[in-house]
DNA sequence: AAAGGTCTAGACCGCGTAGTCTACAAAAAT
DNA sequence: ATTTTTGTAGACTACGCGGTCTAGACCTTT
């Protein structure tokens, strides 16, 4: 053997599953390379550390949910962008547990590698923008009360409703959809 | 020296604040021991293990968070269990930290110590007997969605508006208190 | 054919952590 | 006064982990 038998996609593919069935924390290079039957060697060919495997499979994750969320919002469709928790969860169970059941810091605790800090930032201004204009949209000013609003209403409730089903490994049922929507009424009438 | 210098009360208690400040896995042995100026030796006099003493600031804490909430629940009022969590984080902003910001899972991996696992069956059984009394109060029966929709309004809805402030480290603000209240009749009517 | 680059292979190191062990000091019991 | 109990004191061990290092196998280039 002389030719590549692992690449980023694998290492990659391993973490997302550990993480996934067992959390990041169990996200170990010993385990993933086991799982591969990889070597340690190859594993530190491809990528500089751990945090910056950990932190490249959070920040994909995180921009291929956000994607849909963010489309939601430009469509002025807030509604559909509370909803597109549990519906993006449902088709994409694994991830769904890996993002939404830790926190970006369960995956790289301090600073992140230098690579993926500029993605992160960008992701994170991306969403807080879209909670900017949806405050302002369905609550008339964007000050830091209606900022909260949309917050609650947008991500904390949804994520809230659907954890339970994603703790059980299962996808969230219709309720959640009806426990969003009905929230959602309540605060943005 | 020969007296006690330190008792349990006193690595609770560093533990307490250190789990508060920077979460459950902050809470080391060697960093208990530091904060108190104590030996090793003292502390493993006192606790059989490092899940001994993290399970029991667990329980403690989730006991007395969860006895306003059942008082609520067994006086009927259960807008009052719902606003029970941003209340008593308000005054217990460190121990709200400490209990709402992380699982029971961070503190206690695997099995917990024969001593507290019937402590902690009691009050997981305690907390589902107040969920399903609230669904039949309020949704009439208590079937597994009645279940679902009191859980989401008593206990999810709650800690999801709770969690943004106590991240901060502040305490929830009144508006916190509405967000709940709106859902809760959204939901329960 | 030779040389150089690419990637596998896994032994090895250093560090932080839970937990153990032995020594001993002071108070309490006799 | 002597013994026993209670607890302090901290060196020490075992282990899992992230990360390094050197050897060498195979492909590509010249």
């Amino acid at each position: 053997m002389g030719r590549a038998l692992f690449d980023n996609a694998d290492f990659l593919g391993a973490a997302r599953s550990l993480a996934g069935e067992r959390g990041p924390a169990a996200v170990t290079i010993d385990s993933v390379t086991q799982r591969l039957k990889a070597p340690k060697g190859s594993f530190y060919y491809r990528f500089a550390s751990r945090d910056a495997l950990l932190g490249e499979l959070w920040l994909e994750t995180a921009l291929a949910y956000q994607q849909g969320f963010v489309a939601a919002i430009e469509a002025g469709d807030g509604l559909a962008a509370a909803l597109h928790t549990p519906a993006w969860a449902r088709f994409n169970l694994e991830d769904a547990r890996l993002l939404l059941l830790y926190s970006r810091h369960d995956f790289v605790h301090g600073d992140w590698p230098a690579a993926l800090k500029r993605g992160v930032d960008d992701q994170a201004r991306r969403f807080e923008a879209c909670l900017k204009r949806f405050a302002r949209d369905a609550f008339g000013r964007a000050g830091p009360a209606q900022y909260r609003r949309a917050a609650f209403v947008l991500a904390e409730a949804p994520l809230a409703a659907v954890k339970t089903h994603l703790r059980r490994g299962e996808p969230p049922p219709p309720l959640v959809d009806e426990l969003i929507t009905k929230t959602y009424h309540a605060i943005v009438g």
